[in-house]
RNA sequence: GCCCAGGUAGUGUAGUGGCCUAUCAUGAUUGCCUGUCACGCAAUCGACUCGGAUUCGAAUUCCGACCUGGGCGCCA
């Protein structure tokens, strides 16, 4: 029966163990061999006068990254690593690893992130990027979890479109039979219908497309987004729960992932601590005005300087609301006391953008005006507005970026990093 | 899409016209080695992205293609 290697003590006695061969030191008539799960790394050592021939012959055989299964007597040994080794009485190879490897996994000689993604199966053998995917597990399900408990009901909405009536982003058109079809930017549309629906509060996590050209480290063509939608609520409620969601998933990182933290030699893990402030739209881009050389001005989008350059201002995660209507999605509420600023609002870390949500509009005919003012055409947003005329519950909502938000609670230099399979302009394959 | 920087053994690199039969590390192969823990020592193996041009001579200069990294733009 094979044990994890995590439990391995010196006290196990008799234990089997499986993995890859990690690294092979042979000094001659004694040779180490470190035996690697995702729990841990085991030395198994190897007195060639006193094991059997085949033990012999299976240790000559091995190459490094073998999957191996291995059982034998622990032995509690002070030189050994972690207090214990084990001496074979059988080796298995069960598959030899092709050399040479095309990447390093014992991190002698560093990999270019390109080499790495070219051959990330072996790239997530490594400990210290296994521990990205394990903390973005753990983030995952923190998530999830306060959804539940929150009395959220979890969706999943097409990703396979009809038409590109949302405007804006370019969409990547897909062969759908006779039809023509796209990949979903974003469930906005959907979790909206939701809302007359009677589902009162729904949250997706899910896939999103966007066909945009860009080549930068905080774009991706796929990308995961976490999406909610609130009855009743308006901006200021849901930034509440974005904010309490962004502390929660740290917290639960901070308090269930010391170990992998430690794999990634992040020390210093800060938990953000809420209320995140608010800044007003017109005083970010006065912020910005200061700090940046390139003329921006009231109305202007923020961009990525000006982000770095009110962010390093900020400190920590922060809200920038109250936004010109003008620059916003149709859907966005404008305020009643002054249209020109609407009630939406982008939770920005400060490296980068987060998140954006608004209180929707649930008028239909404000909605129709709101959309030909944008120069949009309404009548081809006919199954998007349909659920406005059959009652609708106000509403308010957000998209976050889930590798945004792993990126930025890692410190990682590329969102490829906190993606298994990234997908870029470049890349299509793994 | 625009701009910048690149492409040298499996991996990561040095090398800016002849000193290159191309450096170093890691790796692989072989040999020696009974306490390694980035084991050590010795020998061997393995590369200039592709096509064209300039030149007596090109990894090095020029042109084109392909590929990569990064910045900007775009991202309702």
């Amino acid at each position: 029966m094979r044990i994890p290697i995590q439990s391995v003590t010196p006290e196990t006695g008799h234990a089997e163990i499986c993995g890859f061969v990690h690294e092979v030191r042979d000094l001659g008539g004694l040779a180490f061999f470190l035996i690697r799960d995702r729990t841990g790394i085991l030395q198994v050592t190897i007195p060639k006068k006193k094991v059997s021939e085949a033990v012999l012959a299976a240790a000559k055989a091995i190459s490094r990254e073998s999957v191996v299964r291995i059982s034998g007597q622990i032995k509690a040994v002070e030189k050994a690593p972690g207090g214990r080794e084990l001496v074979p009485e059988t080796f298995e190879i069960i598959s030899l690893a092709e050399s040479p490897l095309p990447l390093d996994v014992s991190e002698k000689v560093s990999a270019e992130l390109d080499t790495r993604l070219d051959g990330r199966f072996l790239d997530v053998r490594r400990p210290r990027v296994a521990a990205v995917f394990a903390i973005r597990s753990a983030a995952m399900h923190a998530i999830n979890d306060y959804f539940h408990k929150e009395g959220f009901i979890s969706i999943t909405t097409p990703k396979i479109v009809a038409a590109a009536t949302e405007g804006g982003t370019e969409l990547f058109p897909i062969a759908y039979f006779d039809k023509e079809a796209y990949l979903n930017q974003s469930p906005q549309l959907f979790k909206q219908m939701m809302m007359a629906a009677g589902c009162e509060k729904v949250y997706e996590i899910g896939p999103i497309f966007r066909a945009e050209e860009h080549n930068t480290t905080k774009h991706l063509n796929e990308a995961t987004s976490i999406d909610i939608e609130v009855s009743y609520a308006d901006h200021i409620e849901v930034m509440r729960v974005l904010e309490e969601v962004i502390v929660k998933t740290y917290e639960y990182v901070d308090k269930t992932c010391s170990d992998h933290l430690a794999n990634m030699e992040i020390m210093d893990f800060a938990v953000p601590k809420g209320p995140f402030p608010r800044l007003p739209y017109s005083e970010a881009i006065e912020i910005a005005k200061k700090k940046i050389e390139d003329p921006i001005k009231y109305g202007d989008d923020i961009g990525s300087a000006a982000e770095r350059a009110i962010g390093a201002e900020m400190g920590g995660h922060y809200f920038i609301v109250d936004w010109p209507t003008e620059i916003r999605p149709y859907y966005a509420m404008p305020y009643e006391n002054d249209p020109t600023i609407c009630k939406a609002f982008d939770l920005m870390h400060p490296r980068m953008e987060l998140s954006s949500g608004a209180q929707r509009v649930h008028n239909h005919d404000q909605l129709v005006q709101q959309i030909a003012k944008k120069g949009l055409n309404p009548e081809s947003f006919d199954f998007y507005l349909k659920p406005f005329r059959y009652g609708m519950p106000p509403h308010a909502g957000w998209g976050l970026g889930a590798d945004r938000l792993i990126m930025t609670m890692l410190g990682l230099s590329n969102v490829r990093e906190a993606v298994l399979f990234p997908r870029d302009m470049h890349r299509l394959v793994p």
